[in-house]
DNA sequence: CGATAAATTGAGTTATGTCAACGGAAGTGG
DNA sequence: CCACTTCCGTTGACATAACTCAATTTATCG
């Protein structure tokens, strides 16, 4: 998706048992089953999910350079992330989020500010999950993605129809379909991965419901 | 729900512009237009919710006595805290957020667990609305009210069927319809807002999906 | 006690899910 | 480099869980 993104130093630097990992593309973070990690994503991409003991899966996000994510530790491995493509990014453990007082001013207010966006995040997918329709979701993912590449229109979806349905909470045949129809109603050219924006305002129109909560 | 539930003292105190606020039933929360509002329940109960510009209603969570409720500023007023019965909290600034590093570790480490269980709750919440039933999603409702309050079997309920159908994606027809279901099959003994619970370890095989992830 | 709101129930609709078939892209092995 | 396989995306036909609308009963509150 961008995969040559620059990004500004880490906040999170040495001393604080940081370490650098590299994922091949589709590959999987290792467990860590001893501690919660929080990883600071360098490059490439990730996407987090939760996978229920009968298969069903929710992807909670799709990650790009410069955000960060949290993996609990957990008895039953439920929480997963993988690479959308070849990715590296920072490990921190989670004693960074123990004793956050003892960090200075701007590691602190990283944090925080990572905090904050995370809840508003939240809220944001509680609505679109629990209360609009399929074309809503999908115009306001697109346009999510939009904004969180720069403002650039014409990109390669990294993820299948399945993972995105999967973050939206629906099948990856709806997804085709409302892309469809997205492409019908020229919003959209979609070919395969390759996905163009013709019509920001107007997807921002569709999901004007999510977009202005 | 458990008006008469015992706190201990806010690890917030004075010195960071802390104020006590009292609601009536159903009262809400003042806007708060020019910054955000950390707040502390000390009795009561709250529901926070956000409403989209065409009415509709996604409730993020029900908060009980010693749990925390971030409200942010918001040019558009979209988000709401109400109380479900006469409610007393503690109203702290967004400061409190913006500079954790200046408190001592017991306050950073109150905030902390806080943010992480606030983090699960909206992973668990993500599963529960993408992917899960009416079935699921109500009886995981259940049991998790039954946890919070201590485990008790018999309480009851402050919210409406409207209430709980916004908060979980239902409507309020479905929500009644489940509760009927699962009456029927002696999960739950139900009568308009008194609610028993009969069979948790019967509920909990209901909501295994999202219990276990 | 009357007025108003909430809960329940039924009937009918609909958005999305499920299943299946097909075509094409991408990866694999000879 | 080509056959082979597998996966992914698309499309259609059909099923169904949940929604909508409406009528009725039951709570709640002044």
């Amino acid at each position: 998706m961008n995969r040559g993104r620059k990004v500004v130093p880490p906040p999170l630097g040495n001393g604080f048992n940081s370490k650098l990992i590299m994922l091949k593309d589709r590959q999987e973070l290792p467990a860590r089953p001893e501690s919660d990690g929080l990883y600071w994503i360098l490059s490439g991409a990730i996407q987090t999910s939760i996978i229920s003991e009968d298969g069903r899966r929710w992807i909670g996000g799709f990650y790009l350079p410069g955000e960060f994510i949290l993996l609990e530790r957990d008895e039953v491995r439920s929480q997963f992330a993988q690479a959308l493509c070849p990715t590296s990014l920072i490990m921190t453990d989670r004693s960074v989020l123990e004793g956050l007082s003892q960090f200075d001013h701007f590691t602190c207010a990283t944090i925080t500010t990572w905090f904050l966006r995370t809840y508003r995040i939240a809220l944001r997918t509680g609505f679109l999950l629990g209360r609009s329709n399929a074309t809503e979701r999908l115009a306001f993912f697109l346009l999510d993605l939009m904004q969180r590449l720069e403002g650039r229109h014409h990109f390669h979806l990294l993820m299948s129809r399945a993972d995105i349905g999967d973050h939206l909470g629906l099948t990856s045949e709806t997804v085709t379909r409302t892309f469809t129809l997205l492409q019908r109603h020229n919003y959209v050219q979609v070919n395969g991965r390759n996905l163009e924006i013709l019509d920001p305002i107007g997807l921002a129109r569709l999901a004007a419901a999510v977009v202005t909560i």
